[in-house]
DNA sequence: TCGAGGGTTGACGCTGCGTCAAGGTCAAGC
DNA sequence: GCTTGACCTTGACGCAGCGTCAACCCTCGA
């Protein structure tokens, strides 16, 4: 007779195995001797080395007894059915690492090769990396919002690019926000900068309107609440978002992921001494 | 400001899964609004997705963080090792894959190919599914011991299947093994075929002796805790193994599953009226 | 005011054991 | 007879990544 540490090292698994099957009911509790200690004998060994051929195939032990009860056609079925399982968990996993091949780079956590395109673009014109950061966590965004409607957005924005006034604004952007714009430290060059960052934003608007493409753009990103939250993400990142909003409000345009013309100009701040662009 | 169903709409995962993350500090838990409700910015929903492209290329929760914080190389040298592991797991599905397919035929389990042929033969010579079934069992406890010997093991009894007397004595063992032996149902039949059964084991134990194949199989087979077991699997199988042993002794041959010569014949049951061979 | 559809914490379940913890048992050597 | 070390026992937590109740609170629209 054997027990339990004999057992195990004739069918080449550990004890505490061997009472999971005890437990599990998958190899029945042999009877004990006067101390206590389970006593084996051949036929367990072998009942345990078809159990672990089994599990070691990767069936899983809840269905090990049927198989070994099973007859041909059944044991062929569930044979079948254990592959396919296996197969199905090799595509996930091939899947994995698929995807992480493609995390290779920095910026593509995440986000389609458009936008990495578009940013690595933006980068090269000039813009920071506090900058682009923060474009890139708001495509990030959009990407899961829109994915199918990113390599249209990517195509206007590289377009944009090409334009200086906008690498223009994202420069000044860029010194803006580097300067921390908190409340005290407002310098009038900061002033200065803001104005003509409005300004420019103001006039480009316009053009965009004139081409209907704001009005496309206000059908496709229907979501209000989505929108919110952007503008939210902006105005979070940087105090200088709602300085900017004011000076935008004052020339005639309000929101800020989607912009739309106000009816009427606020003058509001023109009132308060702050001359219009 | 988004609540937990919103920020995990966003994201594309469960509210589960969001509070997992935060339970396991993976993201932050954010404030509450009055009446206890988690409210979250749109920053959240960012690191949300960012955690998921890590998670859903298999990297491990406990590593998600460091990778989000890492550099480009610690994160490359991250990835590659992501990488093995994933390529590993593969490895041993397929592994599955194979021992699964292997499976297909119903002796096979637990057995390798040599034995599965043995078999075969053995039930092409007429022996009862009962025998072969006992032969398969011992077999996968032989295997689990000196898998290295099989070959060779299986070379000698497929040879032995060769000779006539193998073939008489498998279907007497099998015919005697049908009838049940128990206590009073032992007939006259019965006895004669021991008698038999016993003759024939003994002629061809003295033969291989006489080649030098016991001599070879003891120094082999040098585990005699496991010949033991192998014993007691054999009589516990079926009384009539007890008997037979019996016989053999009366015939100067001790064992069962590894053959030895006693000294010198046991004529204890010959005194007791049992004629010997 | 009520019901539907949010949200909250807490806890178990799943898989297949590994790994303590806190002991009792056995064989061997002193 | 005592110690020592290698066995054995049961019980329980841990692991990865959530799914799925349970029992209860909050909010909003009809």
């Amino acid at each position: 007779m054997l027990t339990i540490g004999q057992l195990a090292a004739y069918a080449g698994v550990t004890q505490r195995a061997v009472r999971h099957y005890h437990q599990i009911g998958l190899l029945p509790e042999p009877q004990r001797d006067s101390s206590g200690y389970r006593s084996y004998g051949a036929q367990a060994v072998v009942d345990l080395i078809r159990i672990r051929t089994l599990a070691e195939a990767g069936v899983p032990l809840a269905r090990v007894q049927d198989l070994l009860e099973a007859g041909e056609e059944e044991f062929a079925a569930a044979v079948a059915e254990i592959d396919s399982r296996l197969r199905a968990e090799i595509r996930d996993l091939q899947e994995h690492r698929r995807r992480i091949a493609r995390l290779a780079g920095g910026d593509s956590l995440a986000l389609p090769a458009e936008v990495v395109a578009y940013l690595d673009k933006l980068r090269a014109s000039g813009a920071s990396e506090a900058m682009v950061a923060g474009e890139r966590d708001a495509w990030i965004l959009i990407a899961a919002r829109w994915p199918e409607k990113i390599p249209a957005f990517m195509a206007d924005k590289s377009a944009q690019l090409d334009d200086p006034r906008t690498v223009r604004l994202y420069l000044l952007i860029g010194e803006l926000a580097a300067g921390g714009m908190d409340e005290a430290e407002v310098t009038d060059l900061d002033e200065d900068r803001l104005g003509e960052v409005a300004d420019l934003m103001a006039e480009m608007n316009e053009e965009s309107a004139q081409r209907g493409d704001l009005e496309r753009q206000s059908e496709e990103m229907g979501d209000d609440a989505f929108i919110a939250l952007m503008d939210s993400f902006a105005s979070d990142s940087h105090p200088m978002v709602q300085r900017l909003q004011e000076l935008l409000a004052e020339r005639g345009w309000t929101g800020w992921s989607r912009m739309e013309r106000t009816t009427s100009p606020d003058t509001s701040r023109a009132a308060r001494g702050v001359a219009p662009g």
